[in-house]
DNA sequence: ACCCCCTTGTTTGCATGCAATCCTAGATGC
DNA sequence: GCATCTAGGATTGCATGCAAACAAGGGGGT
């Protein structure tokens, strides 16, 4: 930990991104100031800093509100981040990979290939989800990384954090990993890695291509099947126990 | 004029974007509040939201440095543009443009025809390229707009302002835009803009995403020539009449 | 000469106080 | 009853003061 201010931004960014604030809650400078243990100052910092990255909501004089994502918000996050990685596949197919950036990737399959194993028979805990959530984040982001292209990079990674509350009314810990990746998406997503690594390797730039945009966008269908069933399971919406913003006017 | 902070943070984003502040030189926040006026407080603010729009350095308790973006950065920029807005491409001709959306764009096509014929015959001025580049990122926007996907709006227009000071040496007046808008290279780009439309009303999704592709990568090829060149006439390296700032350190 | 430590001036990080703005509710006029 | 207006309270915006971290320079040791 460095400065408070880069901890109030992490602690809300995390919870942010994990939906445990619920949407459209008006965020109180001195209460969640009391509540981290510091003044102000870093708590409007980090607002402001959230604001920009898109996670919150600001108006002049009124402060700051969760922001709403919707489902075709989620969707759309994922639209972007398929063509851009994507396109980083083709890139790197084109121009060859690295012999860092090889072995980088060849490493990371080999891990999930042992992870898989180890799982197999229904060893698949939360351990070992988490496990595999972090070997898939690397292996997206060294994909990205490797074509040099920082733009990419950082909308990549911010595109993959989205929030995944597509429904206020559903409790935090259903996060969208939990839901989509089972064992056997898991293993599937995994043999899919494999195929792009390979596309890569043998130059088929136009394969690679399609082969990523394709792995993207079967999460995409995953995430978009799951929540519309949460949403029918979902109850109905509850009273809000906190103050409302009141409507922006003119 | 809503808030100062707001104030700075524009004022500061349009110097950065201009390239008016040369790249790697320390801001230091007394200084800069003195010279806009305000105290430390929204400088302070501002300078945080423009490192987290990837336009500023930032260490803590060390300050903020201004980025410095080569040649790559801004090719770069294009590339993850291209792709995004030559997929919004696809997204509108495969689903249709609503009345709005494609009346909003024969606008633009119709007025951008008017300022082409009224431009023939060496009046080209100063005046009507800035109409232009208006124009042609109004043209931009609508399309990326129309799909509804507010990270593609967003990524699109923050990669369209992107600075384009390649080179610390060279003065800011030598933008990007004027580099590259010749009167000859606007009439081909507004060609360009009408055909996109073409494929996009009768539906060619695979066909307005290349052509859109194309169109960007057209004036991507066209700054990293005309920047290569000016690399070429630029002066050598101006000693630092500012204070350095020192080594970050691990 | 080189390295390390300490001191000093400078700059950033943070807390707090005050002013400006905004929301709310009650009063007033129609 | 409905709309408008107007204090009062609450919340954000901004300025300033102070503490902490840092860079720079000098002195002493090896």
């Amino acid at each position: 930990m460095s400065t408070r201010t880069e901890n109030v931004i992490k602690q809300l960014r995390e919870m942010l991104i994990e939906g445990s604030i619920r949407p459209e809650t008006h965020l109180h400078e001195a209460a969640l100031a009391e509540k981290m243990g510091v003044s102000r100052t870093p708590v409007r910092d980090a607002l402001r800093v959230l604001a920009n990255e898109n996670l919150l909501n600001y108006s002049p004089n009124r402060g700051y509100t969760v922001k709403t994502f919707g489902l075709q918000d989620i969707l759309d996050a994922y639209d972007v981040r398929g063509v851009l990685e994507a396109m980083a596949c083709r890139v790197c197919a084109e121009r060859g990979l690295s012999a860092a950036a090889e072995s980088t990737l060849r490493d990371i399959i080999d891990q999930s290939t042992a992870l898989m194993q180890s799982a197999q028979g229904d060893q698949w805990d939360s351990a070992r989800q988490q496990a595999w959530r972090k070997l898939n984040s690397d292996f997206h982001f060294a994909i990205a990384n490797e074509t040099g292209n920082q733009h990419l990079v950082r909308i990549a990674n911010q595109m993959r954090r989205q929030p995944g509350s597509v429904d206020p009314r559903l409790e935090p810990q259903n996060s969208v990993f939990q839901s989509i990746y089972t064992f056997e998406r898991a293993r599937q997503s995994h043999a899919e890695h494999g195929e792009i690594v390979d596309a890569i390797v043998q130059r088929q730039g136009a394969r690679a291509e399609s082969l990523m945009r394709e792995h993207v966008f079967r999460n995409r269908e995953l995430v978009r099947r799951s929540r519309a069933l949460q949403a029918d399971k979902a109850e109905p919406p509850l009273p809000d126990n906190l103050r409302r913003l009141p409507q922006a006017r003119k």
